[in-house]
DNA sequence: AACGTTCTTGTAAACGACTACAGCGGCAAG
DNA sequence: CTTGCCGCTGTAGTCGTTTACAAGAACGTT
């Protein structure tokens, strides 16, 4: 089965009784005539002939492949980002490879480096810390990339970014115009990128909306465990409302506030950041901010895609506006209840 | 930037003074003198030197990577297998390809056929419905595979099959345990692989446990939306407990609980299937069937890792035991309630 | 001193496809 | 009947590695 050895070009050509050269023009569309046209196909038809990839691929120097590295492949916050990168990137005819860095930085910079062998094309990555190394490992890159995520501006990257600081503004413009007034912020590590954009966000707005008076919590991580182990903390301050820097955090608030006793939203209203799929499942579902991951990876595909097709172009960023997605989980306190 | 060339075999060759070949020995570690090699590594190291995986990968017929195909990227239901398979086949040196048909038995087939070209050394693939087209598809393909599903018996195939049916008995012999005796089962399409498994499961512990007295019911498809819709047929019935074909029919039938009024668990005992991220996230947690997707698709990879170390070995069915992760869903109702 | 080992190293031929170049026939213009 | 052009086809070199083979060096044995 494995054994039996493929059909090659100069297979197809003997058969054909004439040259590779003439087998080749025929496959890639070059000037033929209609008798070797003919007389080709039928010599791949019979043989079942397909052209290796990894023989065309060191001729040409493109492996038609593509990269995308994402710290941990299961999460949902990337699910998003996954489907729109593998839909761009197949329609363009192109494979994808999923890496994980496993959210370490070492791992992440090792798949960079690794691209040098020329696996393939190009990567799409979005790091979790946009550390220095990852920056020198962007730059020291000889492939195509586009970042996700916000390196700093003086580096010339492709790169495509959310607007979490306006993400958070609409959420926390929700929960005002919705009477809510005790707000707590419940962050992630500030050290990552989207803690510290969300971090931004939040004093902005706080300083905008409430004078200041929003309390900010952080989570030990992006997680609902995270969530689960802060919110005891957050929810003995009594807040009505609670706006987390993404769902995970979001559904470890609300398994404590069910715990408690609290109701969602008469008592409290929970909002989360990312809009997964998770959001719409849960009970009640979860308002949350997208911050259009589908849109910012479809729109890094196509940078990508575009930087490959003319590597001179200047680097150039997308910004991609967020909408604030609300369903029950901040719906205003019913009347009648209290 | 991308038009640097990258440095080849023969220009380290001349900086350090030998042939390719040696070059090429020291890199593979071959027998070579200690001066060979340091003066290697000198011209590798101060050319910044790596190997060409296209002509590696064209000379040596393999290409390092492996496929897999799932219908789905961003289902949760495939997250843990995605996880599991990309942590083995990182760690034996692979590349991984995520491939996803759509949901297509058509693009499946199109995946799997395309691989004749040979830009992967294997593909392991999870298919939603085991058609004839598809076990032919497998067939012709010469490359080795590993399905992750059950397909015929007679079909000399490497596969890794979750036990539904035991995995369903699990389920219903924890809730007649915890006093439900009403019980529904909501499955999906049943001209699906988990479809059919799942209801035979069914039909076998209904009869055993409950002399045939179970109510089923079809949803049109496996999602939460899917739930949602049979919901109100089901609830009408007034069971005192939901069998959910899987995690995101469950969602959607507790959603309509919630909506309803009914309390989950007290009034009314969910229980799911493939013990998602999902099903922990959610309040109640949700009691699921684990059917160890992670343990299926570890084993798939190894199953794959080990037909490519030696193609003639016999075909190899796994099979991964159920096990049941119990969550506040189908807990007793309390005492003192009602 | 001649010979056989053993160990290193270099030469050159692959792997399978693409493509620059040259060769060939046919045809129209002179 | 040349000449020139054009369109089609074949020859052969190339992409960057790996590897079979052979040549050469170093050494011990007789």
């Amino acid at each position: 089965m494995t054994l039996s050895a493929r059909p090659t070009l100069s297979q197809v050509a003997d058969l054909a009784g004439v040259s590779v050269a003439s087998v080749s023009r025929v496959l890639n569309g070059l000037p033929a005539s209609r008798e070797m046209t003919t007389r080709v196909r039928a010599a791949v038809d019979s043989l079942g002939y397909t052209p290796d990839a990894r023989a065309r691929s060191l001729k040409v120097g493109r492996t038609e492949q593509l990269v995308l590295v994402v710290p941990d492949v299961g999460n949902p916050v990337y699910t998003g980002l996954m489907r729109a990168v593998a839909a761009v990137v197949k329609d363009a005819g192109y494979r994808l490879l999923l890496s994980t860095g496993n959210s370490e930085v070492a791992e992440e910079i090792a798949i960079l480096d690794g691209l040098s062998s020329g696996y393939a094309d190009g990567v799409i990555i979005s790091p979790l810390r946009m550390t220095e190394p990852i920056l020198q490992a962007l730059q020291r890159l000889r492939h195509p990339a586009v970042v996700i995520g916000t390196p700093p501006a003086a580096v010339p990257l492709d790169a495509v970014q959310a607007d979490s600081a306006a993400g958070v503004q609409l959420a926390m413009q929700h929960l005002v115009d919705t009477d809510r007034h005790r707000i707590a912020f419940v962050n992630g590590p500030v050290d990552t990128v989207p803690g510290t954009a969300r971090q931004r966000g939040f004093d902005r707005a706080d300083e905008r909306l409430l004078a200041g008076a929003g309390r900010r919590y952080a989570a030990a991580a992006f997680t609902v465990d995270a969530g689960r182990d802060i919110a005891e903390r957050v929810l003995d301050d009594r807040p009505d409302a609670v706006l987390c820097a993404n769902d995970l955090l979001a559904f470890g608030v609300m398994r404590v506030a069910h715990s408690r006793g609290i109701r969602v939203p008469d008592d409290l209203a929970v909002v989360g950041i990312d809009d997964t799929d998770l959001a719409a499942v849960v009970s009640p579902g979860l308002t949350s901010v997208n911050l259009g991951s589908g849109e910012r990876g479809a729109a890094a595909a196509r940078l990508l895609l575009a930087r490959i097709a003319d590597p001179d172009r200047p680097a150039e960023r997308v910004v991609v506006d967020p909408w604030l997605t609300v369903r029950e989980s901040s719906t205003p306190a019913r009347e009648g209840d209290r």
